[in-house]
RNA sequence: GUGGGUGUAGCUCAGUUGGUUAGAGCGCCAGGUUGUGGCCCUGGAGGUCGUGGGUUCGACUCCCAUCAUUCACCCCA
């Protein structure tokens, strides 16, 4: 019977949305397992929260631009929103369980966040973000901040990335230069900045002096952000700078010390360096801010990236709650590292790794023979369809198992398993106790 | 929100200056006899050529609209 033609609705998902294939999203689950034990491994808390918050909480402070990428609707009464990172619903969730944190709270969060913005390449409207936030109660010492490079250093190292640059720079700092420049609309300033390595020096320069800045000053403003690189060189070519402004030379002993503590972390500058130009994020950093870029692919912008905030959770209590953190945007890391076949196809579909087959009437034996290995910590799956043993046999072949226990009617009388390698083709025959031994070599 | 590209089989794509029954590769299913896969051979299923109009004797091909998708700008993970 067929169904009627135009009862078939054509399979497909929004535009924007990450879906894996079976072969990929066993690799995606690595990646998240790799990132959720290097951040246990420093410490770090989990929590999870709602996807759905309430507007007026998610939207308590937020600016123009990302009101407009908000998903926002309304069930009955109430004005709904799906959260746009994971930094709002902390501050939410510090504020409202206070009471019950201990301080400094270290937490985690690996989610997915929502963002209505047209897709793009690397870009999704739903993506998962791995967040580490150091939250302190009125204070936080800013050796923090470069623990937090340190926990993003190893992270990186431990999902086998090695090209990799870890940017730092102190919105202090730049605060400072443009008030000693009688800059007032910095925002505009360093979007125009960020613009360098895409348009070049000389189109920046354009620009600055057409949003009103002089001449002379864009020129400072160039060989200021262009100061990047060995954090030792760009510390010791700003001290060289006369500018005596609060911000400008707390914002530098920041700095400082934050390098001073990241070498004392074990790091060095092979793959950390000092970019003035990098100061994007969203706009309650205040201080130390991070971006991650792959160094092979620049183009694709900012994996990981974050910063300090002097006052997370100012919405929500009147707590004076500073933090410190970062965000993985892990769906666009792998997009990425798979686009570059840095991630390459394996041919692995299953996480079995041991196909039981059972051949005539011997169900029973192998259902029991597979708990017995499962239990031992073999993921084992039986194979529970009629069929020939040849389709059986392509069955482990096309998802990549392994191993496939062949089970007859002589194995059931003697007892036995044969096991066949499927990459080799050998068989072998072990008794139950031989199992044991077979389970081990393969673990 | 602004601007460009692309829509033909499940996937990747051919399709000659408009002309008969729209093709390939891969994938899928079956077979090449009974408990041995990957390779090979044979056969099969599967498309109202995104949708709706228009031009024409005739449209996958030309024109318009619409939808979908994708890339870039903006902004960001």
């Amino acid at each position: 019977m067929n169904q009627n033609k135009d009862t078939i609705v054509k399979p497909s998902i929004l535009s924007g949305f990450l879906e894996l294939l079976p072969e990929d999203q066993i690799i995606f689950n690595n990646m998240l397992d790799t990132i959720r034990s290097t951040f246990e491994s420093y410490g770090f808390i989990p929590i999870d929260t709602p996807v759905i918050e309430k507007a007026e909480v998610l939207l308590a402070k937020s600016g123009g631009e990302t009101e407009k990428q908000v998903y926002r609707f309304t069930k009955g009464d109430n004005d709904l929103a799906l959260r746009f990172d994971l930094t709002v619903p902390l501050a939410r969730f510090v504020a409202q369980h206070y009471g019950v944190l201990t301080f400094p709270f270290r937490r985690y969060h690996i989610g997915k966040v929502y963002r209505g913005e047209r897709p793009q390449k690397g870009r999704f409207r739903e993506f998962y973000q791995c967040d580490i936030d150091i939250v302190g109660d009125e204070k936080l010492s800013v050796i923090n901040d470069a623990e937090i490079v340190s926990v993003i250093h190893s992270t990186f190292k431990k999902l086998g990335l090695d090209e990799f640059t870890i940017m730092i720079n102190n919105r202090k700092l730049l605060n400072g230069f443009f008030m000693h420049y009688g800059i007032k609309d910095n925002v505009e300033v360093l979007r125009i900045i960020d613009k360098l390595d895409k348009i070049g020096a000389d189109n920046v320069r354009k620009e600055l002096v057409a949003s009103g800045i002089s001449e002379n000053v864009a020129d400072e403003i160039l060989e200021f952000t262009n100061l990047c690189g060995d954090p030792d060189d760009v510390i010791s070519a700003l001290r060289q700078i006369d500018i005596d402004n609060d911000d400008f030379v707390s914002g530098l002993e920041e700095l400082e010390t934050v390098w001073s503590y990241i070498k004392a972390f074990g790091l060095d500058s092979s793959e950390i360096e000092i970019n003035l130009k990098i100061a994007r994020g969203l706009d309650y950093y205040t201080g130390t801010v991070y971006e991650t870029i792959l160094n092979h692919h620049k183009e694709l912008g900012s994996v990981c990236s974050g910063g300090r905030y002097d006052n997370l959770a100012s919405n929500y209590t009147k707590k004076k709650l500073p933090g410190v953190g970062i965000s993985i945007g892990l769906s666009r890391l792998f997009y990425q590292l798979r686009e570059a076949n840095v991630i390459s196809v394996s041919g692995v579909k299953t996480t079995t790794k041991v196909l039981f087959v059972p051949l005539g009437d011997t169900s029973a034996y192998a259902i029991k023979t597979a708990n017995y290995i499962r239990r031992k910590g073999v993921n084992t799956e039986v194979y529970l369809n009629d069929g020939k043993l040849a389709k059986k046999l392509n069955y482990a072949n096309k998802l990549g198992i392994p191993y496939v226990a062949i089970i007859g009617e002589d194995e059931v009388k003697k007892n036995t398993v044969c096991i066949k390698d499927m990459n080799s083709g050998e068989q072998s025959v072990y008794t139950i106790d031989e199992l044991t031994e077979f389970v081990k070599n393969i673990m």
